[in-house]
DNA sequence: CCTGCACCCTGTAGTGACTACAGACTCAAG
DNA sequence: CTTGAGTCTGTAGTCACTACAGGGTGCAGG
């Protein structure tokens, strides 16, 4: 049970890129860690955790100014589940909508390339369609 | 039938902001307009042509290297349709992924609010989720 | 002729979430 | 003592714009 790391053996543990983790400490999602004599970072098993809870939460498509939302309200203890939860909905809300766009992109793209003959010019749909400009 | 915009025009004509055009021209994907003596640019329906073209492509998703791969070819008249269908179906590869990866977050963001109460700390179901380190 | 206003110009900096250096320092092993 | 791996800071690059700041231009009304 190691307590303490290098950024190296940190950024092993954890599977986040050592740039990103002097990162994540510049711009305040992760606290900074104590120093050795030579000015070399030691995070701990909570510094771990932390980062744990912002990996994952980028994995589920939460920014970082919102994840630094959520880590105020759980440093403050101050959070009630529906607040937390009415986050992750709006979160839903945007993940689905742009699904939704990239479905009807899917369709479109798709069609345009159905149409396709494997001729030469001046008979290519997709370059044409690229010069229409009415709208999709 | 009007042949020449101010940028104001253009922008009003194209429907992409004047600082966008100015963007675009600056990164090579439109090409230089011409100038009135005070400096000022001169639109032709030359370049709407090629702006719709822009416009569209990035509307079904080709980033702006791809357009300027696409215009090349068609400036240079040398491209053949299927060269132009397999960038295409790259495209809708990557699109399809890219749902694919959204359709998984959905599915997990909503089953992890759904497990929720309403209840204070540390009762949460969203924040324990965040502290979790399994993968997804 | 002057004023005001809309329009236009260039150049720079900001966005989000990193990634990639450059140049210097430290530490442990051989 | 040297070598190599690890670490430090700070800056710049990515993508596709967007938003200024600080100026110049063009035209109409008074």
């Amino acid at each position: 049970m190691i307590s303490e790391y290098s950024i190296g053996a940190f950024a092993r543990e954890s599977g986040v890129k050592i740039e990103t983790i002097r990162f994540y400490e510049k711009i305040g999602v992760l606290p900074p860690p104590a120093r050795t004599e030579a000015g070399y970072r030691r995070f701990t098993t909570e510094h771990l955790k932390r980062l744990t809870f912002i990996r994952r939460g980028r994995e589920l498509g939460f920014s970082l100014d919102e994840l630094r939302d959520l880590l105020r309200l759980v440093d403050g203890h101050a959070y009630t589940c529906a607040e937390v939860r009415a986050l992750t909905l709006g979160h839903v809300a945007e993940i689905s909508a742009k699904i939704a766009d990239l479905r009807r992109l899917e369709q479109v793209m798709s069609a345009i390339a159905d149409q396709c003959t494997g001729r030469r010019v001046p008979e290519c749909p997709i370059i044409d369609a690229l010069f229409e400009a009415r709208p999709l």
